[in-house]
This record gives C-alpha cells, sequence and structure tokens, in this order.
RNA sequence: GCGCCCGUAGCUCAGCCCGGAUAGAGCAACGGACUUCUAAUCCGUAGGCCACAGGUUCGAAUCCUGUCGGGCGCGCCA
C-alpha cells in the first residue's frame, strides 16, 4: 500500500513534467540531449500554487531558448488528471496548482492506517543502534543529561517509525577511577556518620546524594563495616552506590518515558573483550608501544594525533574500554550505529570513527549526533551550575517542576546543533507562550467537537471540504509521512516538533473559521471525519515525541 | 594555534542538506473577534544591510574562501 500519499503524487506530477519534456523533444520542438533531474518544491506564496518547478530556468541555457519560451513547450505538453491548473509566472517559473481529491484519499488512508499512519519504509528494515544518555552511574541524572536523554529517544521512535530496526542501548561506565572516587566518596559519608572526622579530597562527589548512601549503608551495617579490611569496606561501598545509583537513573529515565532495550555493562569487557580488541588491532598493525605504552594508530585514519589504550601501569584507558564496546557493537551487526553526544565530547568523533574503520568498516557506520548545551534559565536570569560543588539540577527535580510532557518538548523543539535555552518559568507556564499546549489543546479542543457531535463522521461527501482553511489543514495532513522521513534521515527530531505546531495551527485556524457540528448533515459529516482524521494525526506525532495527547484540558 | 557548533525581527529560534519569486514563527508591543463545538484560540498592524568581506551563478540567508564575534573541545582523565 502507498502510505506517503503526498511523495506519491510529487513523484507523478515530476514524471509528467519529465514525459512532457520527453514529448517535446519527439515532436522537434525542444533539443535536448538528456532529461535532467526535475525538482519541483511547494512555493512560499499560496498565489504561485501548490507546486513550482524551475525546470525552464535551469534548462533554458542548454536548450538555446529563454525561460518563458520553454516553459510555454512544457505546458503545451503537459498532461494530467491530477493538476487543476498550470501556468508560467514570473521569470519562468512553472506553477502548478492541484486537484483536491488526493487530500479526500489521503483522509481515508488515516481512516485506515489509524496509528499506523506515518509510518514509512524509508529505513527497509535496515538494522540501527541508539546509544544515548549513557552517564556514569556516580549521582542522578541532571539538566545537561536531559537533552540528549530526549533528542535520543526520540531519534529512535522516529528512526522506527521510518522503517528502521532500532535498538536503544545505555553504555553503563561502571568500571574505573570514577567508580573507585564514589567508593571513597561513600566511605568517608559513612565515616563521618559515625561521628569521625573526616578530611574531604579534591575530587570526591560532594552532592548530598552520597550521604544518603551512606546514611542507608548505616543503616544496613551498623558500624560492622569497619570491623573489615578497608579494601573489602570500599568494595561494599562500591557496589551498593552503584546499584543504587543505577536504578535511580533508571526510575528518572523510566518517568521521564525513555526505556532501552539494553543496558551494557562496561564491567563485561574487562579484561578479555579488551585485551582480545587491542590485539586485533595489533595484528592488523594498528597498535604500537612507546614510552612503555600501547598506542592506536589513529592518525592512519584522520584523527589528530595517536592514542594511548594501554597506560605505561599496564591498565587500560577509557579508549580502550570505547574501542571493545564500539567492536562489539559492530560484531552484533547494526548497519548503523548512532551515537548521542553532548558538545563537550565530540572531539572524541574522529579517533572512534578512526576506530571503526580500523576494524575494517567503513567510518560512516558509526553516527554521533552531537547535542549542544543547554542553558538553564528562570525568568530570564541564567542558573549557575557547578558540579564540583554538588550544586548542580537533576533532571528529575526539573522534570517534576515544568511537568515531562513541556520537558521533553522543549528538549527537542530546537536543531541540535543549536544551543538550548531553557527557561523554567516559559517551560511552566500553561499559556499561548507555550508551545506544548498549543499543540495539546488542540487535541483536546477536538475531542470536545466530537463528544459535542450528533452525527457520525462520513466520507460520503468529502469534496464539500473547500474552505481554505480545510485545504490548509487537509495539506498538513497529508505531510506527517514526508515530515518523519526529513526528520528520520536528518536525525533531526525538532522538524517533528516544528510539524506538530505547525499542525495544530492550521487546525486551530479550521476552528475558527468552520464550525463541525453544523445544521448541514452533510458538511458536518465531512468535517467530522476530518477533524477525526486530524484528531489521529495529532496523536501520532505526539505519540511520537513521547508527549501525551490528553483528551481534555 | 587547531577542530566542531552557532551568528537571521527587541528576545528565543525555523528556513541552509537539495540556490529561486515579496525571508518565516513564537514571545514582547499595538489593534480587533466569545448569545456559536474549549478565548490555553483566531484575525490584523508594526518590526530585517539574514555578522562582515569577497567569490561561484541568470539568481545566494542557502554553495565556496576569508575575517570578526559567541559556545564547546583539544590528557598515559572519565
Amino acid at each position: 500500500m502507498q502510505k506517503n500519499l503526498q511523495a506519491a503524487v510529487e513523484a507523478e506530477l515530476i514524471n509528467y513534467l519529465a514525459e512532457s519534456l520527453k514529448k517535446a523533444v519527439y515532436e522537434g520542438k525542444l533539443e535536448l540531449a538528456e532529461i535532467p533531474e526535475i525538482n519541483i518544491e511547494i512555493p512560499r506564496e499560496k498565489e504561485h500554487g501548490d507546486y513550482a518547478t524551475n525546470i525552464a530556468l535551469v534548462l533554458a541555457g542548454k536548450a538555446g531558448l529563454n525561460p518563458r519560451q520553454l516553459a510555454e513547450i512544457i505546458i503545451d505538453n503537459f498532461e494530467t488528471e491530477i493538476v487543476e491548473e498550470i501556468s508560467i509566472a514570473g521569470p519562468g517559473f512553472i506553477n502548478l496548482k492541484l486537484k483536491n481529491d488526493w487530500l479526500y484519499k489521503n483522509l481515508n488512508l488515516i481512516k485506515e492506517l489509524g496509528d499506523d499512519y506515518g509510518r514509512v519504509e524509508a529505513g527497509q528494515g535496515k538494522k540501527v543502534q541508539v546509544e544515548f544518555v549513557s552517564a556514569n552511574p556516580t549521582g542522578p541524572l541532571h539538566v545537561g543529561h536531559s537533552r540528549g536523554a530526549v533528542v535520543g529517544d526520540v531519534t529512535a521512535a522516529i528512526l522506527a517509525a521510518a522503517g528502521y530496526d532500532v535498538e536503544r542501548e545505555y553504555y553503563i561506565n561502571d568500571a574505573g577511577n570514577q567508580m573507585d572516587i564514589l567508593a571513597e566518596s561513600t566511605l568517608l559519608r559513612y565515616q563521618e556518620l559515625l561521628g569521625e572526622d573526616i578530611e574531604l579530597p579534591e575530587n570526591i562527589y560532594a552532592g548530598a546524594y552520597v550521604k544518603e548512601i551512606a546514611a542507608e549503608l548505616k543503616a544496613e551495617y551498623g558500624a560492622d563495616l569497619k570491623t573489615k579490611a578497608e579494601t573489602e569496606q570500599l568494595e561494599i561501598c562500591r557496589e551498593y552506590a552503584y546499584q543504587k545509583m543505577l536504578k535511580n537513573i533508571e526510575r528518572d529515565l523510566a518517568e521521564f518515558g525513555i526505556e532501552f532495550d539494553n543496558w551494557f555493562s562496561e564491567r563485561t569487557l574487562h579484561p578479555d573483550k579488551i585485551q582480545q580488541a587491542i590485539a586485533s588491532l595489533r595484528e592488523k598493525g594498528y597498535i604500537y608501544e612507546q614510552e612503555e605504552a600501547l598506542w592506536f594508530k589513529s592518525t592512519e585514519f584522520g584523527d589528530d594525533k595517536d592514542r594511548v589504550v594501554i597506560k605505561s601501569d599496564g591498565s587500560a584507558t577509557y579508549l580502550a574500554a570505547d574501542i571493545a564496546y564500539h567492536l562489539d557493537k559492530l560484531e552484533r551487526g547494526f548497519d548503523k550505529l548512532i551515537n548521542v553526544w553532548g558538545a563537550d565530547h565530540h572531539g572524541y568523533i574522529p579517533r572512534m570513527q578512526a576506530v571503526i574503520e580500523a576494524f575494517g568498516y567503513d567510518r560512516e557506520t558509526l553516527e554521533v549526533i552531537v547535542v549542544q548545551m543547554v542553558t538553564l534559565l528562570r525568568n530570564g536570569k541564567k542558573m549557575p551550575m557547578s558540579k564540583r560543588a554538588g550544586s548542580f539540577v537533576t533532571m528529575r527535580d526539573v522534570n517534576q517542576e515544568v511537568g515531562t510532557d513541556a520537558a521533553r518538548y522543549y528538549y527537542i523543539m530546537r536543531s541540535t546543533d543549536s544551543h538550548l535555552d531553557f527557561d523554567l518559568e516559559l517551560a511552566k507556564e500553561q499559556s499561548s507562550s507555550n508551545p506544548v499546549y498549543y499543540v495539546q489543546y488542540a487535541h483536546a479542543r477536538i475531542h470536545s467537537i466530537l463528544d459535542n457531535a450528533d452525527l457520525t463522521a462520513s466520507a460520503d461527501n468529502l469534496d464539500l471540504l473547500v474552505d481554505p482553511a480545510e485545504i490548509d489543514l487537509l495539506k498538513m495532513l497529508a505531510r506527517l509521512p514526508e515530515e518523519v522521513t526529513l526528520s528520520a534521515e536528518s536525525r533531526q527530531p525538532h522538524h517533528l516538533t516544528t510539524y506538530a505546531y505547525d499542525l495544530a495551527t492550521a487546525f486551530h485556524s479550521f476552528y475558527n473559521n468552520c464550525r463541525v457540528n453544523t445544521d448541514d448533515q452533510n458538511l458536518a459529516q465531512a468535517r467530522l471525519y476530518l477533524v477525526d482524521a486530524a484528531r489521529q494525526v495529532l496523536k501520532n506525532v505526539l505519540t511520537l515525541l513521547g508527549i501525551s495527547a490528553p483528551e481534555k484540558m
């Protein structure tokens, strides 16, 4: 079944234009070596029709004609059922105005596909893994993690809708130095609770959550921990704090509507998988020894400098684990690995792509979505945050304050390339200044209309839908499959928030111009059909964004 | 010094991938629309050397080069 009528219509137009050119050449009205690629676009100005093409402008030189003459020839040979009007405009644009039939057909398609309307097959079932968040389990998720979390989650959802076979993964950095620091921090607080004088080293985790964990430990062990050897004390603290933090992270994400298919523990890579991965690189000749350390020759694949994988003390670097991790991912047979990283890690991309290439894969197999930083504001004023002092704002706090729907919307409303200002007061505001409520309100309004209807929706007289506001809404409804495709291929979720907003605008405008439950029975039934389709599409797009579609507000 | 991202209306940002006709939206400002399905709405007015300078093109916010400004990053840290 054709799931994207708009794309079908566009393909048809392009095909007809090409046919028109061929016909003109065949009839000797035109000389052309070959029929070039034809582009059509939706013009900014409505008066310019539904679609426009610049083909006459592009080809005029080659054909030895002025653009308007050429456009004339194309129009003369143009034949199609779906176009109502074709005309020349400006310097030689060809404007096309379509008949409305396809828009009505699309309503039936929405009805037929229901929750699946908007799903497309661009991905052809290719296996994609999206790895995101992957924060160290040494503290609760803070607001710096939030944007990446939602971007990753929604990107995964969009890719799935676009026909990819998607897996969401969280990489837990549960090995390495930071876990030792967590253990030490916890033990110190525990000792403090037992009334000992403690001295806090520089690099300790100073957040209040450490004290809470220590208090739980004390509740469970009393003073017994102290009877054990220090390494054992640290071990107990490490595992207790780790499990606690992991649960905490999992809960915070779940409350934010984010769940993973797979939680991958770094520990499972130590030491065998890492050794094997390094050995594999060494076999290929990409590892060398220098100053008692082992280096990966990443410069062979475009990196700035070579990187240490095994330090001179024999321990593995973070990169070594990441090499093993990515080899593992590659071996799991994904066609594409997508990592969502904060902008502060972008410098890591060349070395990771070098790793991918060194293992014999196309470097583009690994794709990194770099998410720019978020500035948290309150009433336009920057909120100071220092991780060192433990004064960061947690993800959970923000979500509880502004609500998860608004929070999700705000984190994905801008291009991932753009820095984001997140104003708590604006996000909290339940008014017209808040786009998330604007979109949800459209959905709730539709439910109100449907509740008030005495008649049932019918597709019998859809050609009664001719008001400009109705046509605008119909066109907007038809766009969803294209928007999903665009968002998926560009890895930019914000296209869908923009679309959701535009769809809501089209609906609100329709609502103010056209009464649905009117005395004209046929018209009312057709409008009910339209409105129900709008309800479905709004719901589908909100679902993709992970935002609720309330029936009442 | 090098790399990545950003620079568009007073503010926050779309548009840039794939060059086209008069550059859009929200907020803020101003003026209208509720005896009518939810006014959390709609309609209108005003507001722009698209950072700057070159280049390519019939045509540049969009492509190329350079400059300036802002953010982030350049560890045998994680």
